[in-house]
DNA sequence: GTCTATAGTCTGATAGAC
DNA sequence: GTCTATCAGACTATAGAC
């Protein structure tokens, strides 16, 4: 996977034609959706012809798998990179959180680009399409298993481990995907540092107030 | 807006082309958004031929604007009956929560077309986005007045308003809007009636434990 | 109100030269 | 690896008969 570098002349890094079709298309992808983005444009945006496009990625399906598969392994490369910790399953859980709304909030199209991979139940091509849902197996994993244990060792309160799955990536990633309508709901962009920290703050208050036992 | 229905021998009710349309339509852009319909899947499964679709809707996008504001409406006159109550701000929330969830249970294409509407930033004809941000608005102002009030009244623990109406948006539309997904999770199907009363009661200790200060 | 036919544009993808 | 040129088909929307 690993792509020698290339540099100009002041040193900077050149991208390779692949990286910046990537790139491009995460964003149109994010913002578009499939069926909303043109190869025509994901090519003109990358500075390269339709057909040079096609041979690096022989069909948008493709290109669709090769975009989401990024975005989920830099996900969990970073769950890896937070964890585990001590055996306080809080503390672990919230080491995970922060992590998560750090992918999410320091690359704006990751959240969006989820959230349709979540809901929209769009077919990939079916090498793609094992490993994008093997990757996302294992993070959720991490947040179930915490979850279980916490609970298991009577630390957390006995809830529902789907729905409260399912709220939290509603929480996280459906506030980082919600566009114009998320910021003009906040007044500010939810980007913003300062919102940033806030909203890790309101989901660890959320989940404290649901899983602590002190209530 | 009242539109004559019509009867056929056994008295049932034949929907208008209009209404065949719209049903038609808000299967077709929950499941696949904007881009990823056609005008000619919409007039064959409407039993129509393309133009005698264009003459009910002029445009691909005022159809469009038809199907999200119908979704809207129904949302909203579920919160009008559900309130609203006495005074005291925790029930009040839940009459909603439990009218907002029953309407996204209920009509199961509503969630994914409301998320496409929150994140998706597609832009409607202006008469239609002034109606569907006008309802919108007085559907959100329900909820963050009566967080609000409750917070003022020291019922509630004072957390971000703002953040927790994401959390809430999040938690209620993202669930029923998560598709296979979602299901997978669960291990069930989110629209059978036992799981939507899990839904319920999960949603209800969220934010029992969020907001009551008994912590 | 509904039809057939079609205009004009854009789509994903391919062929072949350099 | 990148280009120009091109394909067949799908798209939204319109025209005009009934």
């Amino acid at each position: 996977m690993k792509i020698p570098e290339k540099f100009d002349a002041l040193g900077q890094v050149v991208p390779s034609s692949r990286q910046r079709i990537l790139e491009v298309a995460t964003a149109l992808f994010a913002s578009n959706g499939y069926a909303g983005v043109g190869m025509r444009e994901v090519a003109d945006r990358s500075g390269l012809s339709k057909s040079a496009l096609f041979h690096h990625f022989a069909t948008k399906l493709s290109l669709y798998g090769a975009v989401r598969i990024a975005i989920l392994e830099d996900l969990e490369a970073r769950l890896v990179a937070a964890g585990p910790v001590a055996d306080d399953p809080m503390l672990q859980l919230e080491r995970w959180l922060d992590a998560v709304i750090d992918a999410l909030a320091e690359r704006p199209h990751a959240a969006p680009l989820l959230l349709r991979s979540l809901f929209e139940d769009e077919p990939l091509e079916p090498i793609d399409a094992e490993q994008s849902a093997a990757t996302l197996g294992r993070i959720l994993s991490r947040g179930r298993d915490a979850l279980r244990i916490g609970m298991q060792n009577g630390r957390f309160r006995r809830v529902s481990v789907t729905h409260t799955m399912q709220s939290v990536i509603g929480m996280l990633v459906f506030h980082f995907a919600s566009g114009l309508f998320g910021d003009q709901m906040l007044g500010h962009s939810k980007f913003a540092p300062d919102q940033v920290q806030a909203r890790k703050e309101h989901v660890r208050a959320v989940l404290h107030g649901l899983l602590s036992l002190d209530g």
